[in-house]
DNA sequence: CATGAATGAGTTTTCATTCAT
DNA sequence: TATGAATGAAAACTCATTCAT
C-alpha cells in the first residue's frame, strides 16, 4: 500500500505519479521499469517516489488493484448480481462487451495485464495463489449453466473456461494494436459469441 | 547469426551451450537473462561466448529460429504439403495435436515462447513487422475451408484464427503447469475440437 | 547547544524527545542513527527537529552533556569535595561503585557512551582536544595519593589511571549484557578492588 | 571468501587492495566504510571490487581473519605450546608483549579491531556466538594457575580475565596515539606486569 | 580460439536537511 | 511554532561487453 503521504498529495500530482507509472509499466516488464523513469515523467524527485511508495513493487501492486478494481467497474452490476435469472450466452456476451470496452478505452492497461499474467512469480507475489481468477469465474459460470441445461453436457467447465479466456485474450491484444482487424467492435463480439455459443450449446 | 566460430565447436559444446541458453531463457525475460549464467552453465568462458555470438541478442534470435523449425517438425508433413486433400477439421486435429505435443516434449521452450509473445518490442525486433506467422498460417487454412465450403459464411477468418490461436495458447501455457487440468492429452484435443468444429461449421 | 525553542518545550515533550534520542543512539553509532526514527518515536514532527536543533550532531553533543552530568551525579559529593581527607582505596571503591550503579541503572546510556568512545573523530568534534576527562580524573587522585605515601612509587601514575579506565570499561560493558557473570555487583567491586589495591598499594 | 579472482590476481595488486580497505576500515566503522573509496584507493574500478568480493561484508570478514592470523602469529609458539611448563606470569608478560608489538607495529589494525569489538551485531555474525575468544584464552589460564596455586584462590577467573584484556585494550588503545605515554615499551610492560602480578598472586 | 580480468554506466534505495504554508 | 512534503547527494551492487594475453 502507498504511505499516507501519497494519499494526501493533490489529486493532480497523484494523477501525474499514476499516468507516469501506467506508461512506464505499459512498455516494461516489471524489473525493465525504471523508478527513475516514472519520477522523472511525473516530474517529482526520485526521493519523493520514496516518500510515497515503500518501493516499486508497492507501487506496482497499488496500480493492479485500481486496474483490477476498474476493470470490475466495466462489468454490468445488475446482470452480475442477478446472474442466476440471465440466460448464459446473454452474461457471456455481457462480459465480453465488457473486456472489449475495457480494451478500448484503456488501452495502455492492456499490456501490463499481459505482462503479468506471463510473469508467474510476480503474479503469485501480488494475488496469492489462489487459481487465476476470471478462470474461476468463468468455470463457474459454465456449471451452473450447464446445470440448466444450456450447455452441452459433454462440455468440460474448466476446460472451455481456459479457451474462452484463451479467446478474449488474444482477441483484446490483437485489438488495441490498430488496424489489426477490419471489424468494429460490434461485430466481432458477435463473431466471438456466434463462435462460442454454437462451440457449447447443448445441442438437440 | 552466430559467427562460424560456433558452428565449427563440436557437436556436444554447441548443444552444451544450447541447453544452457534455453535454460535461462526459460526461467528469465530476455533483459533479465544473464549472459554470465549461460557461460557458467554452459562451462565456457565469458569471453567465449563472444566468440560464438555478436551478443546476447544474437543467440535469442538463433534460438528462437530453432524454436521455430522445431515446432514446425511436430507438424505432419504428408498433411501440411497436401492440405488441399484433407477436409479442414481434420488438419486443425493434426495441428492441435502437434501444438500439445510439442508443448508436452519441449516444456522449457514454452515459456519463452509466452515471454517473446509478451515483448512487442523484441518480438518486433526479431522477426520483423510481417504478421503475426501462426494467425497467417490458420487464416490461410481458414480461407481454403471456407472456399471449400466447410466454414460457415458469416465466420471472418482472420477473427476466427486469432481465437483459434488464443485457445492453443492459453491452452499449452495451462497444460505444462503440472495438475491444472485433470483430462488427458487427447481428450483435451478432443474437446477442443468439438468445441472450434460446433463454432467454426458450416449449419445445415 | 539545542535552539531556546526547545528549552520553552513543556517538560513533558522535551523528556519524550530525549527518551527517543536515547533509544535511537543507543542502538545505533552515530552516523547510523536516523533523525526520523528520533522525531518519529518523540511523536514529533521531522521539520520540528529542527525547530529545536541545528542537526542531529547539535543533539547527540547535547546529550552526551546531559550524560556526563548524571554519571558526576551518581559520585558522592561529599567524598569528592573533600577527597584529601579520605585514604585512596575508599575513594577508589566509591568510584567503582558509582560506575557501576550508574551503567547498572542506565543501561541504554553504556553503548552510547562505548560508540563514541570508539569514534575518535566524533569524540574530538564534540569534547576538544582536551585529555580524555576520566583518565586525568583518575591520574589525579592516584598522584595525590602516591605523595600521601598509599601508593607504590614505582607505579606510574598515568599509566595506571589507563589501566584503571580499562578495566571498569570493560567490564561495565560486560554486566550490562545479562548472564556474562555470575557475581552479584558487590562482589565484583569486591573483587576489582582487591586486585586493584594489591596491585598499586605501597609494598612495605 | 574472496573469489578466487582475488587469489589469482598479481600479489603487488592484492596488496593494494588490502591496504586500500584497511585504510578505509581503520578510520569507518564497517556501515560508514565506502566500497568506492576502497575501489578508488587501491585503483581499481568499482566493478572489479565485485568481481573479487561478494560484497564489502565478504572483504571485511577476510580482513578479519588476516588480522586474527597477525596477531596469533607474534605470540611466542614454543610458550603457547607447553604452556603448561611455564610460570602464569611468565606467560602472561609474553602474550603483553606480543600485544603491545602487535599494536605498534600495525597500528592501522587497532581501531579495526576495536570497532568490531563495539559493534556486537556484526562481531556475532563474523566470528558466531561462541564467547569472546580473548576472553576464554585468559580465564583457561587463570584457572590452570589458580590450580597451580600460583593465583589468589580468591580471585574469580573470568572476572580477572575481564579486567586483564580491559586493561590489555585500554592500553594499546592509547599507546597508538603518538606522545599519549612517556615510558618506553618496556617500561609499560613492566608496570602492567607488576600491577597484575602483585594484584593476583597468591599472598603468603 | 580460449580465457577471464577489467570496466563503468545504470539501477534502486536511504536520509539529513530545507522550505513553503 | 508546527508541519510534512520535497529534494538530491550519496551508497551498494549488477552485468553486458571489451580486451590483453
Amino acid at each position: 500500500m502507498p504511505k499516507d503521504t501519497f494519499f494526501n498529495l493533490p489529486e493532480e500530482k497523484r494523477q501525474r505519479i499514476i499516468e507516469a507509472a501506467i506508461d512506464e509499466f505499459a512498455t516494461h516488464p516489471f524489473q525493465q521499469a525504471r523508478v527513475t523513469a516514472i519520477a522523472d515523467q511525473a516530474g517529482i524527485a526520485k526521493g519523493s517516489f520514496y516518500q510515497y511508495f515503500a518501493d516499486k513493487k508497492d507501487l506496482y501492486t497499488y496500480l493492479m488493484g485500481l486496474m483490477f478494481q476498474k476493470k470490475i467497474s466495466y462489468l454490468n452490476q445488475d446482470l452480475m448480481e442477478n446472474r442466476g435469472k440471465y440466460p448464459f450466452f446473454q452474461l457471456l456476451r455481457e462480459v465480453f462487451i465488457s473486456g472489449i470496452r475495457f480494451a478500448k478505452e484503456n488501452p495502455r492497461l492492456v499490456p501490463i495485464g499481459m505482462m503479468l499474467v506471463n510473469d508467474k512469480q510476480l503474479y503469485h507475489e501480488i494475488f496469492g495463489h489462489y487459481e487465476d481468477a476470471s478462470i474461476e469465474f468463468f468455470r463457474k459460470m459454465l456449471e451452473e449453466a450447464k446445470d440448466q441445461g444450456e450447455i452441452d453436457p459433454v462440455i468440460d467447465p474448466k476446460l472451455a473456461a481456459t479457451m474462452l479466456i484463451g479467446m478474449l485474450y488474444s482477441l483484446t491484444d490483437f485489438l488495441i494494436e490498430d488496424g489489426k482487424l477490419d471489424l468494429d467492435d460490434m461485430a466481432i463480439i458477435d463473431q466471438m459469441l456466434y463462435f462460442a455459443e454454437n462451440g457449447l450449446k447443448k445441442k438437440d
